[in-house]
DNA sequence: TTAGGTGCAAACAATTTGCCGTGTT
DNA sequence: AACACGGCAAATTGTTTGCACCTAA
């Protein structure tokens, strides 16, 4: 778990601090390819991985779809363990993020809204379910 | 545009109506084998994205992972044209969302939300950019 | 009859991993 | 010297698509 200094890690971690766009691993890596030609899509990968789980990085939406047959917006909750996907009740969130989108122009159809954290079965064990 | 009755569609619908977990395709698939021993995984896809399309499933988190620096819970827009990711002011949403799932025993450890909809230039527009 | 639907397999795309030489401590 | 790191390419996964046959309307 211990680590070490890396340039490109660095690199990487500030190609996305610098973008305003929140890029994909494959725009990281073109955009760092001109500075580091020698740079691999999988070191970028593996290493905006490693910032995520330390939390350097956020990393939005996960990995394979899921789908729901109540299709009214309402609140999800990810264990980030065992990968479970729970429903919460709907609860009303505050009216202000609507408008706050409006104003920017912005056409709202929907949102998501998911919590992430541990599942009460996770949270008792040191291994993931 | 137009559709006819499909018994696969149906069971597939019907599928991820019954689940309480939130499947992936293959989850639905594997599900439905017993039962519908030639279907494929194909039609499966193909029929969950038409059923999200219409409005029959929801479908979440999106397609490739994209990376942030800002770590902190804050909102995102995601156009659904373009598939630009845009930044909201991080405005405070009902804290009651938080104790909904504490007190399912959920250890929160973040949240993302995310809206859906269209940019201001999609907007104006008939095709995507 | 005539589109739309399906199975099957091939094609793609996104992400991960093994191997082995290199860099950091 | 030990062990993390990175390049490269192969391997996995997740998802889409072309094609020929089937089926609802």
């Amino acid at each position: 778990m211990s680590q070490r200094f890396s340039h490109q890690r660095e690199r990487i971690y500030r190609a996305v601090l610098e973008s305003r766009d929140h890029p994909t691993a494959e725009m990281v890596y073109q955009r760092l390819k001109p500075e580091l030609p020698r740079l691999s899509i999988g070191t970028v990968y593996r290493n905006l991985q490693l910032l995520a789980r330390e939390g350097r990085l956020l990393e939005l939406s996960g990995p394979t779809a899921r789908f729901d047959a109540v299709t009214r917006p309402h609140t999800h909750f990810r264990c980030g363990a065992c990968g479970a996907l729970l429903d919460l009740e709907t609860v009303p969130y505050d009216p202000e993020l609507d408008r706050a989108a409006a104003e920017r122009g912005l056409t709202v159809t929907g949102h998501t809204l998911v919590f992430t954290g541990l599942c009460p079965r996770c949270a008792g064990r040191q291994e993931p379910a």
